[in-house]
DNA sequence: TAGATTGTTAATCGATTAACAATC
DNA sequence: TAGATTGTTAATCGATTAACAATC
């Protein structure tokens, strides 16, 4: 299924998301486009763009109901049969420990089935309860439970032969924390970079300049 | 100083940075903009364009010098005086102390005073060598070491309360990593969003339907 | 001088915003 | 029917890419 909506409408889902189940614990059943912008600190206009690309939600005249949706984001970003996606963490420092916490939530679509590190004193151990595997056994593991979602949390060090290792396993995503950048390895596979000191340094720069 | 770069050209900058830094190390005196964009998996029209916004630093029918280069981007990022940024983190659990491993190093034009929880026991306990303070005394402090920017890792719940007591505090921008809008409480001030769950949601979305 | 590569202007592309007919 | 609000097309805006003169 080849997605109709842009990069920008997608990075807007989760905010919709979280804004509609707001109202809905607070009881609102519809919303306008306009009340939403509001909120949202956007444009009407671009929120009845943004729900066209998936098709009209909404009832000319009324407005959009919360529920309805709420429902229809929720299949959007963790898909309508509620399957989730299988995920390994790799890396379970400081970083990857708190990054792990978010991927346990039963909200998220992803389901995290081990952890891997290279060190030797952590291996067996737990991170949020999921397992601690030794990174010598990601070949194996990889070819039994094919997962398809990594999640990088390795130092700056390590990350570039790491990735090279990751080739063939089988992976179509990567959220990646670590400072290598994927594409180069990973050409025609999804790769979400959340580097921490990038985003760092262009704060830094606004508040220096701006 | 109005900047003339857009956002997306600063948030290009960090990258540069990081090729320019690693061609340094490996000894590479000049680049042109055919072979930077081809590194960055961009354009060398992009490359030149972006760096037109802040002066030409390269020399036509030569290219750019690396050395020089990064010292001019350094310089946008880091501030020419080398001058730090006084900052506190808000938020000492697992995310906030990753997150303050990264305030800490030399490199990014921070300078880490001070961090806060409202957990009695943290307060007096340290973080990465940082003392932890009582969220109470966030005023006193504020009103004594003017720091201008807040790091927050707190969790959803309390992230509204807080952010509203920060309000008059003087801070001129926020890295946040909270689940709380900030833009709505400070609307002259720059926030660095760095939602977490969001970034997993979208990447959640384009791996089952892209 | 010839080749290379920048700086800069123009063209293209895509995303946002505005407008308005359709319809509840 | 009148008012409200969507769905959708058109206009605007901004960012990226292409082109080329300037110049090392």
């Amino acid at each position: 299924m080849q997605s109709k909506a842009s990069l920008p409408v997608i990075r807007r889902l989760p905010k919709y998301y979280r804004y509609l189940s707001n109202m809905k614990n607070n009881g609102i059943k519809k919303v306008s486009s306009s009340e939403l912008a509001r909120i949202m600190g956007t444009t009407a206009s671009q929120v009845r763009q943004d729900f066209n690309c998936f098709g009209g939600f909404g009832q000319q005249g009324i407005g959009y109901n919360v529920d309805t949706l709420l429902h229809e984001i929720s299949c959007l970003l963790f898909g309508d049969e509620g399957e989730k996606l299988p995920t390994i963490l790799i890396g379970t420092g400081r970083l990857g420990t708190a990054v792990s916490s978010f991927l346990i939530r039963d909200t998220n679509g992803y389901k995290l089935l081990a952890a891997f590190d290279k060190n030797p004193a952590l291996v067996g151990q737990t991170v949020n309860g999921i397992p601690i595997h030794s990174v010598d056994d990601l070949e194996e593991f990889c070819a039994r439970e094919h997962p398809v979602v990594a999640v990088l949390c390795v130092p700056r060090d390590g990350a570039g032969e790491l990735a090279s290792s990751l080739v063939g396993l089988g992976f179509k995503g990567f959220w990646n924390f670590s400072h290598y950048d994927l594409s180069v390895a990973f050409p025609d596979v999804i790769v979400e970079n959340v580097h921490l000191g990038d985003s760092l340094m262009s704060l830094g720069y606004r508040l220096r300049n701006e």
